[in-house]
This record gives C-alpha cells, structure tokens and sequence, in this order.
DNA sequence: ATGGCGGCTCGCAGCCGA
C-alpha cells in the first residue's frame, strides 16, 4: 500500500500536475492540502476518471484538504471532532482497515503573531485527538503538511533560519508530543540523502539552491511501522511549470 | 533570505503562505 501526501498549493491549478503524478505513481492513497476550493468547486469528477474515491472539505481561497483512494473510503470524518475551527484543516477515512487522518496544520506566520498562538492550540487539539485515535485504530498513519521541521538537519540552514515559525522549541516540542504518542516519522525508519526537503520558497531561486525544509511527513503507528518498506521524497514535480512549492512525500507499507 | 514568488479575492492592492 503506497500512502502519499501533497500540499498543491491550489488543487485547481495543479489538477493537471496531479493527474500526471497518479498516473506515474499510482499511490493507493494521496492527502492533499491546501486545495483552496469550495466543495461545490471541488474537481471530483477528474478525479474519479484517474480511478480514484474522494473525499474532501474545503474553503474559499485558502486551506481545504482531501484524501485520494483506489479502494473504498469509509467512516470520513472532517475537522477535530469537539474542537471547532472555522479553517479547513483536518479529513480522516479508513481504507482497508488503515485509519488515514490528511492535516494541515497551521503555519504560524511569526512568532509574535496571533497565528502562532492559533498554531500552538490547534496543535494541542490535534495531540489529543490522535492519542484518542490510537486507541481505537491501531493501523494508523497521519499525513500532511505539519509547518513544523523536526531537526535542525530539516532545515537548509539551522542558523540562518533563527528561531521563526516551523523551527520555533515549542513548535518542535509538539512534534515530539505526537511522537511521544506512538507515531514514528516513516522518513527517518531510512537512510535518507543529506538535505532532504519537502518545501522550497517560491522567491530567490530556493529550489535551483536547495534552501528547504522538510515540513511535510507520513507518521506511522507502531503496527504499521513494522510494515513500512519505504519513504521517498519526490521533487520531480517541483521542477515543472507553475509548481507547487512542496513536494509529495510517499511511504511504502506491506500490505 | 524575507522586496524578490505565486496563490487567492465582493480583484488591478493587499493578504497569506512558509
């Protein structure tokens, strides 16, 4: 089972990049971010031709996220359930018998903004909701764009970067509290290049430079981690017309 | 690195992303 995630950055700009990368990958299950499209907007029926079940929420101009699956999508569940957001952020769905929760968490903006403080709530909320979920599912992967570089070898440059939103100690701190739940970051379970990236700005020709950070991943319960065969960034995509500026990051179970 | 890019909108300027 090949599970993947993709912040697109606008799923109707890259619906055609999307559609190509299916078709050449043919993951089981893709999450999506950032679609940036109302449901009634949502292109589902591209989607279904490519042979794939969706399901989706969303919002106008920003957020809004989707899962992507070949085999049936059951039990959908949207947002946090008990924590009310206004922002389109969180998608869950059982695919043979995998529990898949797509998140997007917030980015935070700067340190001094409301936005982290927003960031830092929501990712209490999300802490507590996958503890409850690991109770109840113990084949559970959680994918998504996480705003957060774990390491300070997750970042192009760790000093240059200071102490801004996705490097921030509580930031991190939280990344280690969904670890410290049982998840396991399925890119690290490998031997993995030196300067491995999921982001690169749009500005100063960061990609051509390599000037990332690694903010998307693929956590894994315990279960699951025992099945993982790989975990892959693809950058393929970044370098094509009007990219992303993520790229998709796909791990492998054995199942 | 933060002007610089590229998405969005009660659009042509400003907000947001990361």
């Amino acid at each position: 089972m090949k599970l993947a995630t993709w912040n697109v950055n606008s799923l109707k700009v890259r619906l055609p990049h999307l559609l190509d990368w299916v078709t050449a990958h043919q993951p089981d299950v893709l999450c999506l971010q950032e679609t940036k499209l109302e449901d009634v907007n949502f292109p589902q029926d591209a989607i279904v031709s490519a042979g794939y079940q969706v399901a989706y929420c969303g919002q106008k101009a920003y957020n809004g996220v989707a899962i992507l699956s070949r085999g049936v999508l059951e039990d959908v569940v949207m947002g946090i359930p008990g924590w009310e957001d206004p922002q389109q952020r969180v998608i869950a769905a059982t695919v043979s018998g995998v529990r898949v929760i797509c998140v997007y968490v917030p980015n935070g903006q700067s340190l001094d903004s409301d936005k982290y403080l927003y960031k830092l709530a929501w990712l209490r909320a999300l802490t507590h909701y996958l503890a409850d979920e690991l109770t109840r599912y113990p084949k559970l992967a959680v994918l998504g764009d996480y705003n957060i570089a774990p390491q300070d070898d997750d970042v192009y440059d760790a000093v240059a970067w200071g102490d801004g939103v996705l490097v921030s100690a509580a930031e991190r701190e939280a990344f280690q509290g969904l670890l410290a739940l049982g998840l396991v970051d399925s890119f690290r379970l490998f031997d993995q290049e030196n300067a491995s990236f999921t982001w690169w700005d749009y500005r100063m020709a960061a990609f051509r430079r390599n000037m990332g950070a690694r903010i998307d991943h693929v956590l894994l319960s315990q279960t699951l981690v025992g099945l993982c065969r790989c975990c892959e960034v693809d950058k393929a995509p970044r370098r094509l017309e009007r990219p992303s500026d993520h790229a998709p990051v796909m791990t492998t179970l054995d199942l």
